[in-house]
Formats: C-alpha cells, sequence, structure tokens
DNA sequence: GATCCACGTTGACGCAGATCAAAGCCCCCA
DNA sequence: TGGGGGCTTTGATCTGCGTCAACGTGGATC
C-alpha cells in the first residue's frame, strides 16, 4: 500500500514476484509475463516475522495467505488438553494459511524459526485475480491439492512407520527440497529442535536423538547438532521400503 | 450424456443439484437458483460404484472429482512395500479425489465400502464454471480448505492420542457426520472392518476391538458387531480432553 | 573466560500396543 | 442343514518406544 506513495522503490521492484527467483517454485509457476505484471499488483505487501515469532495463530481471522520469500516456519496443532502437535516445516516458496480459507479462521499457528520474510496474498484478491487468470486459478488448486497430498505422506509417516524409518522420510524430504531451490542436497542446517522434530514425527525427542545417533554410527549420514551431512542416501531410503508388510 | 437423449427423464431430474437433498452440505452449497442450474449442466453424469469396487485407483489419470450422492467409501494409500494406510472414509455429500489434482493423476486407492452412487464433476469444467459463479469458487476452495483441515485432525490422531482415545475420536466423528446427515447421533452401522478401522487410526485390529469391548464394559457403547450405539457420548469425550499435556 | 541456560545425548527401566495363537460368530451358499 | 470363509474376540507374551534421570555441549552474555 505504501510502497504505490514511493513509485519506483528499489526494495519493492525488486521484490516483485516477477523479479522473484522462487517464481518457478511459487504461486508464479507458470504464468506469462502479462499474467505476471498482474500477480504483482496482488502482492504488494511483504512482512518480516523474526526468528520465533507468530505470523498467525489459531483463531485469528483469516483474511490472506502467505508466501515464504525467505526462512523457514513451523506449523502447528493445539489440542484442548495443551498437547500439540507440529503438522508441517515450510521453507522459501511454499504456502501457508491454506487451513483457514474453510472456516474464516486460522486453524493452526505458524512460527517462524528463523528470521524470514514473506507475500502477503490477500485472499478474496487471489480468487478475484484467478477468476480472471485461469493459469494462476490452476495453478492455484495444484498447491492445495499437493498439501492434501503431503498431509496423507505424514499420515503414512504416523501411521505405519517405525521410528527409524520416519525419520529417514524426514531426513531425504527435506533433502529433496532443499534441493529444489539449490542448495545442497548433501548437506544442511537443522532450523527446528530434536522436540519439534519429534512432535512432527510423532516420537519423543530422545527417539529422535537416539535415531540420530544410530545413523551417525551407521554411516548413514554425519551429526553435529543441526548440522547434517547425509553420507549414504541410498541406504536411508533402504530403511523406508524393506519393511514387512 | 446419455439422459439429455431422453427429456425430462424422470431419474435424471430427480438427481439434479438443484434437486438433490445434499445441496445444503455437498457442492451446490450457498448457489443461488441462477447458479445451480448452472452447476446441473456441470454434474451430468452419475456413475454406480458397487461394494468392494473402487472407484478409482491411485495413478489413475486425473480427470474429475466425484461427489457422493450415496453410498460409503474408504481412501487408502500404498506405500512400496506393501504396506497401507486407509487415509479416510466418505459418506453422502463429501467429495472425492481432490489429492489428484495437483499431479495430474490421483494419489490414492477411492473403494466403496457399499453399493454407492457419486456424482461426476469434470474438473476441467469445475474450474470453466468457478471463474464464472464466484460463490462456487469460493465453496470450492472451502471444501479443499477443510480437506488439509481434516488431514490434521488425523494427523494429530495419529501423532499425540492413545489407543482409547483416537477410537474415541473416531466415533464421536462419525456420529457427528451421520447427525449432520439426518440419522441417528447414537446409532448406526460401521460400514468398515475393524482392520480398516486399526488402519486408519494407525492400530491393529486387535487393538481397535479391545478398545471397542473395553468401551462396551464401561458402559459408554454398546457393540455387536458392526453395530454401534453411543450411550454416553459426554464419557466418551472426557476420554479426550482429560489427558496429561 | 566464567557462568548460564536451552538443547542434546545416553542409560535404565516400564508399559501400551504389537504379535502370535486359538476359538467364536455370522452369513453365504450348496 | 451344514460347512466354509471372513471377520471378530480374547488371552498370553513380546518389544519398541516412552519415561525418568543424569550428564554433556555450545553459544550467548557479562
Amino acid at each position: 500500500m505504501l510502497a504505490q506513495v514511493i513509485p519506483l522503490s528499489v526494495p519493492e521492484l525488486r521484490e516483485a514476484c516477477s523479479q522473484c527467483n522462487l517464481r518457478e517454485l511459487c504461486l508464479p509457476m507458470g504464468l506469462s509475463g502479462n499474467e505476471l505484471d498482474q500477480l504483482d499488483q496482488l502482492v504488494e505487501v511483504r512482512r518480516r516475522v523474526q526468528r520465533g515469532q507468530h505470523l498467525y495463530r489459531g483463531s485469528d481471522p483469516f483474511e490472506a495467505i502467505y508466501a515464504i520469500k525467505t526462512g523457514f516456519f513451523k506449523t502447528d496443532v493445539l489440542l484442548e488438553d495443551g498437547r500439540d502437535q507440529v503438522t508441517g516445516f515450510q521453507m522459501a516458496g511454499e504456502i501457508l494459511g491454506m487451513d483457514g480459507i474453510g472456516s474464516e479462521k486460522h486453524t493452526c499457528n505458524a512460527v517462524a524459526l528463523e528470521d524470514s520474510e514473506v507475500c502477503v496474498i490477500p485472499f478474496a484478491e487471489l480468487e478475484h485475480y484467478s477468476r480472471e487468470i485461469s493459469a494462476l486459478q490452476h495453478h492455484f488448486h495444484k498447491m492445495m491439492s499437493r498439501e492434501i497430498v503431503r498431509d496423507h505422506g505424514v499420515m503414512m509417516l504416523l501411521g505405519v512407520m517405525r521410528a527409524e524409518e520416519r525419520l529417514a522420510a524426514f531426513l531425504l524430504n527435506l533433502s529433496q527440497r532443499f534441493t529444489a531451490r539449490g542448495y545442497s542436497p548433501t548437506e544442511f542446517n537443522l532450523r527446528m529442535t530434536r522436540n519439534e522434530i519429534g512432535s512432527y514425527l510423532g516420537l519423543k525427542l530422545e527417539t529422535v536423538s537416539r535415531a540420530f545417533s544410530r545413523f551417525n554410527e551407521e554411516g548413514l549420514i554425519s551429526v553435529h547438532q543441526k548440522h547434517i551431512r547425509i553420507l549414504d542416501a541410498a541406504g536411508l531410503k533402504k530403511l523406508l521400503s524393506q519393511r514387512r508388510a
């Protein structure tokens, strides 16, 4: 909003969807030059979220979805009795907030795990533009659908896999997503604690820690605190598919 | 298609969205009379699926989503090693197939648990109509979003609850959905086996059976095979919220 | 460079739910 | 009317992960 007052504000210009280096991963995927210009109008506002801060909380009114420009988030859901569960970890180019559309309020918390910046996509406007730009409409539907499929994957994790399989699947998933963003497939820093990993995987932090140590001993990975190096991706994959029916 | 050849074919007329008794639960929700007429054009084809048959299989090309008119389904996902997990049970007025949008093929199996009938909603046409009917667009987005929220609920189930809590949550959820469809909140027949319930809840069938027996002994429900009567819904709810953090 | 504190690791032990096994029930069909 | 097969129940035993506890580690702060 305010940015429009300062025409050609350099940082704003650089941050437009049409110039963003995530445009092949994020909402703009597959849009033509002209359509991208329209998207730039839709996504005007950016918001910084410091490490530890909430982007939104469960029960906040739902008004926008968010595309992560830089940084790393977790989402979690709370039960009345205080127990909670991490439902996902999100990185650059991924969308946050789609859970809120159905009930017009958010149904989970989104917390930055490092200093982050998000693009605010007012939802009513997104619907408006996607009535005009069918490529945008279709791509948005795909992103929602993929979120559903991702959740099925997590259900699989939680429902049928044993502890070490869950952790192996988690590491391979992170590796694959870092790769898609141009980072090393084999070496990265975890942004989350053992406790948060455990919550996501339906395990206690001690179990996560033991599984890391075990992978380390077996030469599958090397772990030092939050720094992970994958030494034997094939070995990790084998853990996933060898189990009894 | 064929039905158009026989004008005013009585069964077809009765089956139109505008006449359907599920229209307040299903896709037509919130549409005006005129918009409903358009929806009737979109949803022309119905399909019967007999008990035990697949509506679609994982890796089938994705072309349409399906609204359940009558009957009961399960969806399940397969792992390479043969293990599988039931990801949901769907009843009349609910939508199947949204998992397929993202990859243009289905990512799970949908199997009828009783003789069923679905309305076929060709997806390209749904996108077309929702560019014109914003109420339809918005409602479709809500349904997808609710699917994501539902999945979060299942993740919670699988990630943090113990066996009896999971079963209690499952029964209360069924009860609530039957109620919304005008059936008894307290008395119903399960369409799925103990094994399928177990797969959904991340438990073995013996554990499900024992939990049923326990609830029966404690007077929370009465079970005879697939017939369930809920005697103490409050007691079941208490099971869910009393646990330690 | 001493202190603090959140986070992580490791060990010992216990238990919820899995596994294995056997028997019961119901419905279908000859 | 009886036999067979799929589903369910129940009991006995096992085990993977949780729980509890103690100690280790690294990074921030003064």
